[in-house]
Order: C-alpha cells, then sequence, then structure tokens
DNA sequence: GCCGCGATTGGGAGCGCTCCCAACACGTCG
DNA sequence: CGACGTGTTGGGAGCGCTCCCAATCGCGGC
C-alpha cells in the first residue's frame, strides 16, 4: 500500500550478544559493558569478549540497542529542498563529506532527510519521535522555521548558515561577511574605484552577509557602494544581475560576485560586452569551488572551507549530545582570498 | 569511549501505539493493521484509528518496528570514497537527489555510509547484519569488491555505474557507449577529420564505455581513433591530456573529453595554445553539468540525466524488496547531445 | 434454528538490547 | 572480627512494535 518493503524475509543468521556472551563464557551484561566501553569489567573478560566478537563478527543491532536504551545513536541530516538547487550541489557535498569524516569512528549513523513543501509536520514528527538524537539543518532559504521548531521540542540542532528565522539556535557558519570584506579591500587596494557587486537573495543571511562586508569594505576605504544587482546563486542570474550593474554604470571597473557559480554568468557577460578581465574589470568571486580555477580567466575568489563546515557542525552537536556545557552560540570559519588572474 | 552518544536523555514524550489505540477504542493490533495497509479493519476502525493519529501526532518508532518486524525499513547509499571527488560531487548530489526522490512516501529511511580504506570489514558486518533491508552501491572505481560481496551474503544489491568486478550483481547506468558514439558521429558529420579524446581511467567502466563509444563512432565513419590521452576526472588532468594530444598531434580539428569537467581544463590549453573552439578545435563534453553552459565557449556536451540514474536504481531495489520477479539485470539509461557553441 | 465460513478484532509472546539491582569477592578500617 | 567500601558479575524487566493465534461477529445456506 504505501510501497514500503513488504517482504518478510527469514530471519537473517546475525550472531546476537548472547551468542558472544556463551563463546566468551561471561553474562550479556558484561559482553554488553565492552561494547558500550564502559568500566567495571576485568581485563580477562575484556579481551575475551573482544576476541570472541571478531571471532564471530558480531555487529550489534541497532533497533535494539534504540529501543532499549532510548537513544537513537543516529543523527539526522535535513536539507531544505528549496532554494537553488545548483548553490546546494557543491556545498551540500562537501558538507556532507565533513560530517560523515566527523563521524567516523564513533557509533552513530547519518540518516538523510529533505524537507519538500507539505510533509513539513511528517518530518517534525519524525524527528521529534525519538528516532535520532540530533540534528543537523542545512538552512538554504531564510526564514526556516524547521530549526525554530526542533530546538524548541528540545531536540539538539545545530543549523549550517546563519539562520535567520531561528535565533537561539546554535549555528556554525563561514565569516562570510569578513570574506565579502578582504574582497573589497583587495579591489580598492589595487586602484579600483567603481565597484559593483552581485549580491545573493534577500532573504538568505549567507546574502545579506557577504553584501553587508563588502559595503564596510569599500566605506572603510570611502568609496562609493552604490552599485548593487541582486541574483540567486545560479549561473544566469549572474548574467543578467552583471547586466544591470553594466547599466547602472558602464564605467564600472570591478565587481564582487557573492558565489563563484554567479561569477561564470557575470563572467560570460562581461566577455560579450567586449570587457576584459582584469584589465577592464576586475571580479571576484566567492566559494572557491573547484571550477573557480578554471574559469576563463582564473577566479580571484574568497575561498571558504565547506567540508570544514561540516565537521564542525558535527563536533558541535556530539559536543551537546554528550552533555558538555558552555557550548557556544555560534562558531565562523575562517575565509581567505584566493587570489588569481580575474582580480 | 567511542565517542558516541552516551547522555541518556530521559525518554521523550513519545505518543506509542498503545495510545492511539486506547484514543481510538480499540486494540493494538488493529491500529497496527491500520499503519501498514493491511486489509481486514473495518472502515469505521480505520476512521478512528486515522483519526487518533493525526490527531496525537503519533508517529511509529522505527527502531521498534524493525525490531519486532526482522526489517530495517532502511537502504543504506554507500560511496566508495576512492576515486575522484571532483567527479564525485555533482554527480553524487544529483544521485543522491534521485533517490530521495523515489524513496519521497515510501516508509523508508535512507542511510549514507562511506567505505574508507580499512574498515570495509566493519562495513559488510553493518550492512549484512540486518540493519538495512538493501544496498545501493555508487562504485566509483573500477574493481571494488564490495557488491559482490554483499550480493553473495545475499543482501539486494544494486549498483550504480557498471561495476567492473561486480559481473552478475543488477546494476543501472547511463548509456556511456551510445551518448560517446553520438558525440562522435557529431564531430564527424560536422566535417572534422583528425579527433582526439580524452579518456577517463582505464580501470573504470565509466572511462571505457566512453572511449569504447567514440572509438566505434570514428570507425564507422572510417576515420582513425589513434589519439587518445587519459585523464581521471579533474580538470588539471584533462589539461595535461590535451597538451598530449595536441603534442602528439598538432593539426588535431576535434576532441571528444569524457567529462565535462576534463574539458573545462582542455579548454583553457586550447586557449592558452591559440587555438579557437570552435573554429580551430570541435570541443565536446560529457554529463552536462551546471557549469557547461557557462564555459567559455558554452561546451557541446553528452547530457545524462543523473538524477533519474539515483531514481531507478531506487526503484530497481524496491521491485527486489518487494519480491518482484524476473527483473532486469541491468538497465541503461539514454543520453542525449546538447548541441551548444564549442561543436 | 444451527452450522460454517469469512471478516474482524484482541491478546500476548517475543525481537535483541540496555540498565537497574542484587550478589559476590576482596580488601580495609575501626 | 564484623561493618563497610570498591570492583566485578549475572539476572531479568522492559523498550514499542509485529505477528501468530484464538475469539468473536455476522450472515447466508441447509
Amino acid at each position: 500500500m504505501t510501497g514500503a518493503v513488504d517482504q518478510p524475509r527469514p530471519r537473517r543468521g546475525t550472531t546476537r550478544l548472547e551468542e558472544v556472551a556463551r563463546a566468551a563464557g561471561v553474562s550479556k551484561s558484561t559482553v554488553s559493558r565492552v561494547i558500550n566501553g564502559e568500566p567495571y569489567v576485568s581485563t580477562k573478560a575484556r579481551e575475551a569478549v573482544s576476541q570472541a566478537i571478531t571471532r564471530l563478527g558480531y555487529s550489534p543491532n541497532q533497533a535494539a540497542r534504540t529501543l532499549a536504551g532510548n537513544r537513537a545513536n543516529c543523527i539526522a541530516l535535513v536539507v531544505s529542498e528549496q532554494g537553488s538547487r545548483v548553490l546546494a550541489d557543491p556545498f551540500f557535498a562537501g558538507v556532507l563529506r565533513g560530517v560523515h569524516g566527523e563521524l567516523a569512528g564513533r557509533r552513530v549513523q547519518l540518516v538523510l532527510m529533505m524537507s519538500k513543501e507539505g510533509d513539513e509536520q511528517d518530518l517534525v514528527n519524525y524527528l521529534c519521535g525519538g528516532h535520532v538524537d540530533g540534528v543537523l539543518v542545512i538552512s538554504l532559504h531564510g526564514q526556516d522555521p524547521l530549526p525554530r521548531v526542533l530546538a524548541d521540542a528540545g531536540l539538539p540542532t545545530v543549523v549550517g548558515g546563519r539562520p535567520l528565522g531561528a535565533a537561539g539556535v546554535p549555528y556554525v557558519d563561514s565569516d562570510n561577511f569578513n570574506g565579502a570584506l578582504e574582497a573589497a579591500r583587495h579591489l580598492v587596494s589595487s586602484g579600483r574605484r567603481r565597484i559593483g557587486t552581485v549580491a545573493g537573495p534577500r532573504d538568505m543571511a549567507v546574502g545579506m552577509d557577504r553584501l553587508a562586508g563588502w559595503q564596510r569594505g569599500l566605506a572603510q576605504a570611502g568609496v562609493p557602494a552604490d552599485l548593487v544587482a541582486y541574483g540567486d546563486f545560479t549561473p544566469e542570474s549572474g548574467a543578467t544581475a552583471m547586466e544591470e550593474l553594466l547599466t547602472l554604470d558602464p564605467s564600472l571597473d570591478a565587481v564582487f560576485v557573492a558565489a563563484d557559480i554567479m561569477a561564470l554568468g557575470a563572467l560570460q557577460v562581461l566577455h560579450a560586452r567586449g570587457r576584459r578581465v582584469p584589465e577592464d574589470v576586475a571580479v571576484v568571486g566567492f566559494d572557491d569551488l573547484v571550477i573557480a580555477s578554471t574559469a576563463v580567466p582564473p577566479l580571484t575568489t574568497v575561498r571558504q572551507d565547506v567540508e570544514r563546515l561540516g565537521r564542525t557542525m558535527t563536533s558541535r552537536l556530539m559536543s551537546e549530545l554528550a552533555g558538555e556545557e558552555d557550548l557556544p552560540p555560534f562558531l565562523l570559519l575562517p575565509t581567505s582570498l584566493v587570489t588569481r588572474v580575474s582580480a
């Protein structure tokens, strides 16, 4: 009916904890203690159990542990499906790698969930239903209420990227503001004076933070920050925004594009309009995607370490789950300017 | 000790099946039947239960279902960490989206696992330990024994991308051969005669299949297929291979690059060597990544639908889990040439 | 009017594990 | 010398669900 797995295959020949106990000549309790690294087990018993486990190829039944222990040994990574998929791809893959790397060695599984329009309630029910110990949310669009809801339900939650609609929920983000600030300074210090920006969407913190950094950088240098166009993290929107900027001020001599993927579109337009990069117009991107180095010309950009973002989110969550106190309400990861040819 | 979650929080206030039963005025059994869409429930009872579920926000405890039902309601997506990460990114994200989309509506969770050097045995133990009902493997490198091992252990397994080392395990792949064939034909029919290729690694089926398709295409036209250089699905390797080809035959007038990401490197080299694209050298890529359209010039390429690959893998696996018989041993998904500027 | 059979329902035994508690073996201390 | 720790062990009650089996309810046919 639901299309679920409905073929109840015969019980697989899994070795059970009890068999390990028998093989090691101890009780179930002792085996359990060894598995969970608890104290109060003699060295002798511990070794006997370890050997039995290896010999039998025993792997504890997660479902049973979860059920009995009231602990899922499992965290969820939730991705809001809304927002630009284009942005999502390399970003998401990087975060995922970080999350997974940080989880390696801990006996914690990762389940992946994507929130879709309409099934938010199902998602919340599931997450709050004790199936997971904590949640990592990658919130792509601004006012997503999900982190707030989860946190209010008492479920440990860490958000990737500053959430606009969930003040108070711990988050980890790249230092978008200072990255953009550095980009602006770089352009100013290389003698540019009419500096525009292709900003990200107004409803995303990442867009606003990079815009704010750019503004501050120009303001500090006494350069006007009036050339602003908005895109949505697609190449096409980058192209459109670039055309807007050229219309606003044909004498523009530099542009900070708030994402490499949009910078590709911008470069195309500059190319088509006969502007040489970097001679006529300098371009700085953001993210340092793989393709930044193969752009024509190779793109100067602000590097953010997305994999580290994933790792940091995870370790922050695990610390909370381990009961650590006085954890920071947010963490900002450093960004750095990568100078190539375009600026 | 293991760094696992070790704070046994107090039991969360989850509503249980029994409470639903009481609220609906029926027995646990009846509620269970409703949840699982089983027959032999009166309309009246079914409705009462449904209402109670909604009202109480009930979500069944997966751990308990798994434990009792001997069925995990969960499949694993395993990614071999080896192989090019660059290739992995957009490919992986696309597959994942497909898998997830296909799973939507089925009560099946997706857990993500990456195989790392050294912990293969743990992975196999875990997967074969009854924690998952089936496995999707994205096998990036050639002779990975994992699919074979899983299949031999009786665990339903579907591989994404033709596996070299696991004959007999069902797989889904894009039709790399015919895609490359079409690319070669396109180049021939546009008058090119010295056509090279930047092939993928020799130990990956995707590399060999695309190479074979290109060879066949040229052979059918009576054009020599002697200009071959190999890359590893990174832009840098694409650049190096392109230089090789130019050295092999400076009069080359077209190149089929077996991946867009390598094509970017190739374009850079052609640019640097003063060859105009497509006037002097035509370039066809493969994959149709987002960045293909923003390359300079926009890249003609063979499109493969990675998301559909993920969907197809999943539905194939679910069919098997549902006990369907006579399922195809493999499935090839069509590819199509997307003509832009570069060829 | 009684029987049989299909449609429905309820009861309860586990699934494999964790965790609480009691039991025991040694010391040491008063 | 007995009371009292500290370290170590085993036993057994559930965790929330599924699934088997038995009980019940109609209802048409003989």
